[in-house]
Formats: C-alpha cells, sequence, structure tokens
DNA sequence: TTGACAAGTGACCTATCGTTCACTATACTA
DNA sequence: TAGTATAGTGAACGATAGGTCACTTGTCAA
C-alpha cells in the first residue's frame, strides 16, 4: 500500500476539490474516506497545496501525453456523417469519463485562484479543441467536403458550441441525452452548412 | 450609514467571493477593507451565507429586470453590419463591466456548490443568451437577411462562441484586445456564412 | 532473529473560522 | 432634555482548519 495510497489520496482530492473546491476542501474528511486518519496523509504530501500542485502535474502530463503530439490527431473522416459520428464519439467520451469531467469541474472553479489552473481552463476549454480540430477541417477542405474557409476560424466556431454542451452536461447531468441530441443537430446543421 | 453599509458590504462581498470563492472569503477580511471589525458585519446580515443569498437574490433581480421582459430585446438590425455593430457593442459592455464581470465568475466558480448559482449559470452562460438572440434571428430571416434556418439553431451556434471568447476575457484579461477582434471577425464570418 | 525503514496513529499545536454579546457612540424623536 | 433605536466595538466563544511529533505497527532484507 506504498504508492498505492498516495495514488489514492489524489483520487479523492480531485473528486473533493473538484466537487467543493480547494478551499472548501479539509483533509480531514479527504483521509476519512480512505479509512485514515488526517496525519496519515502527511506520509504521502507534505502540505495541502503539494497535493493541489501534484494534480496539476498529472492533469498537464496527461493532457500533453493525449493531445499534445500530432500523433495523437483525429484522422480526417472521409465524409461529412463521419465527421458527425466521430463529433459524437468524442463527446459522448469527454462528457461521460468520470476523471475528465472532475479535472473539468476543478479547472472551472479554481480559474481564478490558480495561475496554472487558468492556463490550463484556457487549453481546454478553448485553443486545445481548436488546436486539434484545425487540421481536421483543413484535411476536410482540402478532400472537397467543405468550402474553402479559414480552417481555424471553423475550428473555432464548431468547437465552441459543442463546449457550451460538454459544460451544460457537467453542470446539470440530467440533460446529457437532450445535450448530446443538441451536439449531433448542431454537428450536422454546421457541416452542412459549410459543405462544398 | 444605515442602508449605505450594508450595500458596501454586498459589494465587497460580490468581489471577494468572485475571486477567491465563497469558502475562501473570510468576514474578517471582508469587513476589514470597509474600516469595520467583523462583529459590525452582524448588525446587517446574520450570517455569511445570507450574504450569499442576497447576492444571488439580487443576480436574479437584475437579470429578469434586464433580460426577463420581451421590451428589453435588442432590435432586428437592418443589415449584417449592423448585427456585426450591435453584436460589438453588446460583448465590449459585458466584458468590461466591473460587475457583469464578477457576477460571471462567481457564478462560475460556485455553479457546482449552489443550486441557485447553477440554474443563474446555465442561463447566463447558455440559454439566456438564446432566448433574446433567437427572435433577432427570426427578424434577420424575415426581413431577408439571413437565409431561412432554425433561429434557435442560429442563435445557439451564434452566442456559444462569442460566450466563450468572453470567458476567456474573464481569465485572462490581458487578451481582451485580441477577442475582442476574433468577436468581430466571428460575428462577420458567421452572418456572411447565413446571408441569402 | 534482528534491524531498518516506510506507513499509520493519536494527542496536541497554533491559527483562524463564523458567531455572540455586553457595551459605547451617535442621531433622531417625543 | 430624556429616551430610544441604530451602528459600531472589542473581547471572547466553540469549532475547525492545516500541520507536527513521538510513537506503534507491519514488512522485508541481512
Amino acid at each position: 500500500m506504498a504508492k498505492d495510497t498516495k495514488q489514492r489520496i489524489l483520487a479523492v482530492a480531485l473528486e473533493m476539490f473538484s466537487q467543493k473546491g480547494y478551499a472548501g476542501t479539509n483533509i480531514r474528511e479527504l483521509t476519512a474516506s480512505l479509512g485514515l486518519v488526517k496525519s496519515s496523509l502527511y506520509r504521502h504530501f507534505c502540505s495541502k497545496e503539494e497535493i493541489w500542485n501534484t494534480l496539476l502535474d498529472e492533469m498537464t502530463a496527461y493532457y500533453d501525453a493525449h493531445f499534445g503530439s500530432a500523433e495523437h490527431l483525429p484522422p480526417v473522416p472521409d465524409s461529412l456523417e463521419e465527421m458527425v459520428t466521430m463529433t459524437r464519439r468524442m463527446a459522448d467520451f469527454t462528457i461521460h469519463d468520470k476523471n475528465i469531467v472532475m479535472t473539468r469541474k476543478l479547472l472551472v472553479t479554481e480559474q481564478f485562484r490558480d495561475a496554472r489552473a487558468q492556463q490550463l481552463a484556457t487549453k481546454h476549454f478553448l485553443t486545445g479543441l481548436q488546436d486539434i480540430f484545425t487540421p481536421v477541417f483543413a484535411g476536410m477542405v482540402e478532400k472537397g467536403l467543405l468550402r474553402r474557409e479559414d480552417p481555424a476560424m471553423l475550428a473555432f466556431a464548431y468547437t465552441a458550441p459543442i463546449t457550451a454542451l460538454i459544460h451544460l452536461c457537467d453542470r446539470e447531468p440530467e440533460k446529457i441525452p437532450e445535450a448530446a441530441a443538441q451536439i449531433e443537430a448542431f454537428s450536422r446543421q454546421f457541416l452542412n452548412n459549410h459543405k462544398k
């Protein structure tokens, strides 16, 4: 239970920070939910803030590993309907993956109090998706699926509304089915509007 | 200094809550910034939570007063460029008005911990703008400025990217000029893409 | 079997939290 | 002028925060 406990602490911390915020989380409750006593935590972390920093480190590493290199870029679809399907699949994943949901919540709630959270928030919610989708749209233009327009602007206009609905799902999970349908409807309408 | 102090407390509370969150704000610091001692606060509010609830009451009242009735709807523009101008004007206002910025920050950071903040967040960031812009787009379609499409979908696709950039401005105020330019570019491109 | 080390414990520390209360100063009213 | 609210004060409250430390427990290598 050596590194195991450390990882379990981080998992619970992510959960609590994302629900009640950093300031609203206390380490007694945190350790108690692991069957530990608060002093045990200090065998693994020297302070509450170190837990926070470690979580941000992990987020940064995870993000870079999954979205940082060109090899992880989604393939350029061969049809508009394939793009709709890919979008739905990506949205479904990011809406339902618990760790990703908690990470988003944490970045949302702490973005004004922590400079690193602020940077990560902009990456996760705005520029990151743009960077991923810009080459996809460029490829679709090259394939003659879409009219020739600025791919970066297309990516922005495409991803921002979807991100807004993902945020809605984080806030009101009972609206997930409705939001998922809206994402698909928007996707189809958007692509139709820009098709060649 | 009767009602005056109460309003000053609310103003500082909004500022502090929006910067450090509800849990991260303490009333000693809050009252000290007004030249008062912490016990004086309890002449005006019976608890920290009552301050919070009063702020939410004021936000709700303000929102309903300004965006709740049809009479406050923006006029239907007579040209696409006029729509660009109106959009820029509205965005400029909402990006720079300090109270609105603080209100947004507060709703963003507290949306997962307070049910009323959650509801207001969805209204402010998603459905509210859609409700406002849907009749505008319907009117533009009627005037023959835009192709006939679902006005609600147009409003969603138009307002969501702008809202994303407004959130960016809240997060990184130094990017306001860049974001304002992006809003205008997006607006023009969007309207061009849907023009008749 | 023993020694060493990491993990976990419980008592305790100081600081700070939100809140209360008896009291004072001020201002208006009868 | 006396009386009465109202606003503000300072000391103190209990609760809880994050953190420390001497100690016990369990594991495993020598």
